[in-house]
DNA sequence: GCCGTTTTCGGCCCGACTGTTTTCAGTCG
């Protein structure tokens, strides 16, 4: 039987629904692809282990009789039939055209019934022999429209690492710093949900500056005069929305304070988070904008100047943003029973770094005051081992020397832990002796090499890594690079039962182009008994911040403060990387 | 296609902006 995990057969769906719209079917028969989609994405649970058994299929919500045997048939079959006759008739193509910004199912519908054409490139030819001008409703503007659209696509993926969206956010938040009337500038969207990588960015702009039209043109004129805009994409009365150089599109909007929790909320999502929401609302009487909750009777607003209020007159705790995926959170906030998310104040050190010995580029005193100003307690230097040739990783020898360096090293008002990122070699040894690992106070052990293993031998690799006694975390432990590389393969949940088996724990490396572990294989680690510890990876002093997006990726799996090592003090946490917790 | 304090049928979230229109469809979030 061939064997998918939850994210092809989740990819199965998704494309299913977006070539029902083009074949124009009931859009909402069309959600519940997409429903179920999301479901899957967001189970901690492998599908293959539920495939057999129809009655959990069915305990998923958002699952049907109907979509089961979908999920089943695909597993059986390899395919889904829906899937393979809807790409028979459009051809695979047509899934790229519906990337295009600009172009939806109608148009592309449109385009195939006049030219039976479906690829970007012939999409491309016709707008310029201006042809898809004679269609209707269609333009020379739209033409130019779907030309530049069409250009970008090729240009790039259109999705950004976190911190790039971060820094776009907090530049653009101290441009329009200083407006007269501007109570706050927020960015919303998948940035304050902490989402791993951010497409659009979204941000809120509220005072009295955006109740009247003059005011309200000057911040517009402001907003449009930030650096590195390329093109003006829309300019409405709430809105502006342009493209930077970068590629990042950037949505701008303007609120009245009396809506702008309202809007937080809207802008906030996910998507799927607020059909919920609003069906909440439906159901106890209001109805649920980006403007207010109003009163479905007579549209008296009840609601709308903060998120507390909105929640709250929907019967709800408040929901931290990195919940916010309609994946039980709002079961949760009606009982009352939101969890104590973890927050970088509790966190005491980050144990993950390097130093001029190898490939970073500070001192170990340098490092250590940087962490003694952020507030920790306690830090590791984790330098690579020696097989990392080009980063003068250490053997046995300068390992030592550089631990009793390590430990002579004192910076008042913290403790510095003597560690290595030891490379896991391609038969699951590591890179140095055991005696010498001995000595150290943490143990990282990661993979940098021969990725493209069989999962078989990776899992038993990293199982062999895992059962040495030495051994404290596992580095990064799926090795992907977002946007760039794909994690290796091996099986997830046989790693984490030996982790939690032999008390290793698993990283969640904060840098923002591994994230790693994701959030789901949080959940996944977390269900297992597997701790947690977030470290930042740094290379340099200015690093360490990148913690915040290790905390947001630990949130977004729900993860309390007990579920992650380094909140623990320092002697506690010593003992937990000796295998005592 | 899913789902149920509106329960086995008949609902299913809401609004702004654009380009083409002269009242609106399509796209996006």
């Amino acid at each position: 039987m061939p064997t998918f995990d939850n994210k092809s057969v989740a990819a199965i769906l998704y494309e299913t629904a977006d070539l029902m719209e083009v074949r124009g079917d009931d859009s909402f028969r069309i959600r519940s692809y997409r429903n179920a989609a999301q479901a899957l994405e967001s189970l901690p649970t492998p599908i293959s282990e539920l495939v057999n058994e129809t009655k959990k299929l069915l305990e998923i919500p958002g699952i049907g009789k109907s979509m089961a045997t979908h999920i089943q048939e695909i597993f059986r079959a390899g395919k889904l039939t829906m899937h393979s006759e809807l790409l028979a008739k459009y051809q695979p193509s047509m899934l790229d055209l519906l990337k295009i910004s600009g172009l939806g199912p109608k148009t592309v519908a449109l385009i195939w019934d006049t030219f039976q054409v479906c690829d970007p490139a012939a999409v491309e030819k016709l707008a310029r022999e201006g042809k898809l001008r004679e269609l209707p409703r269609m333009g020379e503007k739209q033409e130019q429209k779907i030309l530049k659209a069409i250009a970008q696509y090729r240009r790039i993926s259109g999705r950004f690492l976190l911190d790039e969206a971060d820094r776009t956010a907090q530049k653009l938040i101290e441009h329009l710093g200083g407006i007269a009337g501007m109570d706050a500038v927020t960015p919303a969207g998948s940035l304050r949900r902490g989402r791993e990588t951010v497409g659009d960015l979204d941000i809120l702009v509220t005072g009295k500056c955006c109740t009247s039209e003059k005011p309200r043109q000057a911040v517009i004129e402001r907003i449009l005069a930030f650096p590195g805009i390329l093109e003006t994409i829309a300019r409405g009365e709430n809105k502006v929305s342009f493209k930077l150089r970068s590629g990042m599109q950037v949505d701008v909007r303007l609120l009245a304070p009396a809506s702008f929790g309202a809007a937080m909320c809207y802008f906030t999502g996910s998507k799927a988070h607020n059909i919920a929401l609003r069906q909440r609302a439906l159901k106890l009487g209001y109805t649920l904008s980006e403007y207010s909750l109003a009163r479905l009777k007579d549209e008296k607003p009840v609601a709308g100047r903060t998120e507390e209020e909105i929640y709250g007159k929907l019967g709800l705790d408040f929901i931290p943003p990195e919940m916010r995926e309609n994946s039980g959170e709002i079961e949760l906030a009606e009982k009352h029973a939101i969890p104590a998310l973890v927050t970088e104040r509790d966190l005491q050190g980050d144990v993950h770094m390097h130093t001029n010995t190898t490939d970073g580029r500070c001192t170990t005193e340098e490092m250590a005051e940087a962490a003694r100003q952020r507030g920790y307690k306690y830090m590791a230097i984790t330098d690579h081992s020696k097989s990392l040739a080009m980063t003068f990783g250490l053997d046995d020898q300068r390992a030592l020397e550089h631990i009793k360096r390590i430990r002579a090293c004192k910076v008042e008002g913290i403790r510095i832990f003597a560690g290595i990122e030891v490379d896991i070699l391609a038969d699951g040894d590591l890179d140095l002796s055991d005696p010498v690992l001995e000595q150290m106070d943490v143990v990282i052990a990661s993979v940098h090499s021969h990725f493209n293993q069989e999962p078989q031998k990776m899992t038993e690799r990293l199982l062999r890594a895992i059962a040495n006694p030495h051994v404290s975390i596992l580095g990064h432990p799926t090795g992907r690079l977002l946007l760039r590389r794909d994690a290796y393969g091996f099986d997830m949940d046989a790693v984490l039962k030996s982790a939690a088996e032999h008390r290793v724990a698993m990283e969640l490396n904060s840098y923002p182009d591994r994230l790693d572990l994701s959030d789901l294989h949080l959940r996944m680690a977390r269900e297992r008994g597997v701790k947690i510890v977030i470290n930042t990876d740094s290379h340099h002093t200015s690093h360490l911040e990148k913690i915040k997006y290790g905390v947001l990726q630990a949130r977004r799996a729900w993860l309390t403060r007990a579920d992650v090592l380094n909140t623990l003090p320092p002697e506690k946490f010593a003992k937990a990387m000796k295998r005592h917790w």
